[in-house]
DNA sequence: GTAGGGTTAG
């Protein structure tokens, strides 16, 4: 991007009154001068096309990790008394948090309940007598506070009526506290957003430039347009540069170019489109949209960008995937301050290249909480764990401010490695700190526990969080039911959240039917598929469909889920074809397997896992020459099996085992006291070895050999040896358990009366008393 | 009284 003197202009030829949003009664004939309720509530939801979502891939590739975070408690803590101060000061609602934590956040605790009493005690005052003025004082704060509280559409209401009995709704900064409340934290609630709008008396630029905001925030952003067409329309207000901004936005995060090239337009008739904040914005518009040379083109027509538009025109060369070319503005920029640094950081770390994240890292003179956050959530997020667990012993040994992002990636790394006892740590010292006052911090909780196998601590979360839950809590616990094979109490939760009146989403209905999949409740996955569609209006992603191809596959419904596939309106991908393959494996099925494979050769030619699956399939048949075949084209083609590796946390240290991995001293004390385990069972539950998850056509013996190696075993063995009876044995594998080990880790709870808890790569499976919570459906 | 660039959970 060189920058050139503005010689022309090019003016976009489409209007604002053609943006693809449908009409909206409310704003398409202003009544000027007249402001009354619409009988029929909006209902924005509908109007925007909902954007594809895609599921969260799991990293766990990471094959070894020697140790975990390997930090104490008490460590976290004294080392962060500045920390704590901080967060008393973000966290508005936590007084004195440094001398008595707890307390602390007992009192912010009570503090919220009494203002709910207050409000009560107020409200019947105005009720009775209209003068309380006294009372009044500090209910500006009291109210907004109160709001946090609020997921619903109905204390919302409650709280909007005493502020209209207090005179506070002419109040502008405690309407516009209420139209962002119900626009972003109420899923439902938007229509409620525009009516109070419509009671505001004579609302002024500053009334629409917050209206405007408040929708562009909201789930369906582009809704904005409206009272932005409006504006344009009005008599005697304008749009000033703020209302560009916030509607630009708005068409930034919808991710729809139309709507913001006409924005560009009226922004050129309106001769803002080069006003700094006006197309700083318009280059994030661009970027977003993923129109690189527009965005490239608004950066040259700005004629005296500051530092902050470069950094824009960086971030914009990385979200439209140049690297090389983000690399090239940063070169040229004649100012950097910090956040051009960590621009870079962010760019390099979201595009996988954590290598030169790390070099740009180190050559950073300064850096602040946000670049550390950067690193720890980068290398979390591409299943480097133990890498994240690594900077944040860094940033704690430094004594650098801990914020919300770098504490939920260091969860984010635990709920990888099945970190439970140091997200415990993690978890108290958030409480004591003030963070679970933010929402975020919350939803990471609740992810972290359920992966980390204990969904009773995950619900707690739930159950007790101080602020509103959103979409992203109710779905995480809904997942995290959905993973322990609770596929019951996960839909009874969907219902709760239906009733609360959050509105789900398509990830929602992707964790349901992964709920019902995983339950075998295949008439309730179907009719949920349908309500997706035909009451949500939500459009099935590819995602849905696979989840579909499971839940007819698990349950045997083979050649239902090959027909569904070729039903599919969009074409099936290589996880569609992979998923149904797995259902062959599980039930045997080798004509469909040879022809899902064929398939997937197509797609997918070089993937390994789905030769293994094959052979597989062909193993429990006992074809061993056609696994043979498929050993001989695998070694040809250089493919090589992942290897399977286990983990147990023991005393807030992590121990991996990899499946033929050199012997060293714990895993020579875990294989001793595995022997002593097998002997065990033999003699006490009469186990024999299940050999066919075996691939080769070996002995029977040395096949009996190689599953008794499997790294699960070993961590389990090792876990029996270390931790004190009594305690839960929790393993993360990075693999499906096979049928030998499930059945050994059963005996194991049966004969040594410990209870385990393996989350493999598709489940958690929590064995007890000689059974396993997924039934043996898995 | 409101903004633009960097890190946030499902």
């Amino acid at each position: 991007m060189r920058k050139s003197k503005r010689t022309h202009r090019k003016l976009p030829t489409a209007s604002i009154d053609s943006v693809p949003v449908q009409a909206n009664p409310e704003f398409e004939k202003p009544k000027r001068n007249i402001r009354k309720i619409s009988s029929q509530p909006l209902d924005p939801v509908q109007e925007i096309p909902q954007i594809e979502s895609e599921m969260r891939q799991q990293h766990l590739e990471k094959a070894t990790v020697t140790s975990g975070p390997n930090i104490s408690e008490q460590e976290v803590i004294s080392s962060n008394e500045k920390i704590r101060k901080e967060a008393t000061l973000t966290i508005s609602n936590v007084p004195d948090i440094e001398t008595t934590p707890r307390l602390a956040t007992e009192s912010a605790k009570a503090m919220l309940r009494a203002q709910g009493s207050m409000f009560t005690a107020v409200f019947q005052n105005f009720t009775q007598s209209r003068d309380n003025s006294f009372l009044m004082l500090g209910m500006e704060q009291g109210c907004v506070s109160l709001l946090r509280k609020c997921s619903s559409l109905k204390p919302t209401k409650q709280i909007h009526a005493h502020i209209c009995i207090t005179g506070l709704h002419t109040n502008p900064l405690v309407f516009g506290k209420l139209l962002l409340h119900c626009a972003i934290s109420i899923s439902d609630a938007l229509h409620y957003a525009l009516r109070l709008f419509h009671h505001f008396p004579n609302p002024d630029t500053f009334m629409y430039n917050t209206l405007i905001r408040a929708l562009s925030l909201s789930q369906t952003p582009l809704s904005s347009i409206h009272p932005f067409i409006h504006l344009l329309r009005h008599p005697t207000l304008f749009p000033d540069s703020f209302s560009f901004a916030f509607a630009l936005k708005a068409a930034a995060n919808s991710r729809h170019l139309r709507p913001g090239i006409q924005l560009h337009s009226q922004a050129i008739l309106h001769t803002l489109d080069t006003h700094i904040f006006v197309g700083t914005t318009l280059i994030s518009m661009y970027a977003e949209s993923g129109d690189y040379d527009s965005a490239r083109r608004v950066f040259d027509e700005i004629s005296e960008p500051n530092v902050v538009t470069w950094n824009a025109a960086v971030t914009a060369a990385f979200r439209c995937g140049d690297v090389a070319g983000a690399w090239g503005v940063f070169r040229r920029m004649p100012v950097r301050n910090l956040t051009s640094w960590n621009v870079i950081l962010a760019g390099y770390a979201k595009a996988g290249e954590l290598g030169l994240a790390r070099r740009v890292f180190n050559e950073m003179v300064l850096k602040d909480d946000v670049s550390w956050s950067t690193m720890i959530v980068g290398f979390a997020h591409y299943g480097s764990f133990d890498e994240a667990f690594g900077f944040f012993r860094e940033l704690l040994r430094r004594g650098i401010r801990l914020n919300e992002v770098s504490l939920t990636g260091v969860l984010s790394a635990c709920a990888q490695a099945g970190a439970f006892e140091f997200g415990r740590i993690l978890h108290s010292f958030m409480e004591k700190a003030g963070f679970l006052y933010i929402g975020s911090v919350n939803n990471a909780l609740i992810d972290t526990y359920s992966r980390c196998g204990n969904v009773a601590m995950a619900s707690s979360v739930f159950q007790n969080m101080p602020v509103a839950r959103s979409i992203v809590s109710w779905t995480s616990m809904i997942a995290g039911l959905a993973m322990h094979g609770r596929g019951e109490e996960a839909i009874q939760l969907f219902h709760e959240m239906e009733e609360s009146g959050v509105r789900p989403d398509g990830i929602t209905f992707i964790s349901l039917l992964y709920a019902c999949s995983h339950s075998g409740l295949v008439e309730e996955g179907c009719a949920f598929f349908s309500k997706m569609k035909n009451l949500y209006g939500i459009e099935p992603a590819i995602e849905h469909y696979g989840c579909m191809v499971d839940l007819y596959g698990r349950a045997a419904r083979l050649q239902k889920a090959y027909e569904f596939i070729c039903e599919m309106p969009i074409s099936p991908n290589a996880i569609i074809w992979r998923t149904l393959l797995g259902a062959c494996s599980i039930h045997g099925n080798i004509e469909l397997a040879e022809l899902v494979k064929a398939r997937l050769a197509v797609v997918d030619p070089n993937n390994s896992s789905d030769h293994v699956l094959l052979s597989n399939v062909y193993a429990i048949a006992g074809k061993w020459k056609d696994v043979a075949s498929i050993r001989r084209t695998m070694t040809e083609q250089s493919m090589r099996k992942t290897p399977g590796w286990s983990m147990i946390e023991i005393d807030k240290v992590n121990y991996s085992f990899v499946a033929g991995e050199k012997p060293n001293e714990v895993t020579e004390e875990a294989h001793e006291k595995l022997m002593e385990i097998m002997l065990r069972l033999r003699t006490e539950a009469g186990y024999a070895p299940q050999v066919r998850s075996v691939l080769h056509d070996i002995e029977e013996e040395e096949k009996e050999n190689s599953v008794s190696k499997h790294s699960e075993k070993l961590a389990a063995a090792f876990g029996i040896a270390k931790l004190p009876k009594g305690r839960v044995l929790r393993i993360v594998k990075n693999l499906r358990v096979c049928g030998d080990c499930h059945t050994v880790m059963k005996l194991i709870s049966e004969v040594y009366q410990v209870e385990i808890i393996v989350r493999d790569r598709n489940r958690f499976h929590f064995f007890k008393d000689g059974f396993c919570s997924c039934r043996d459906y898995w």
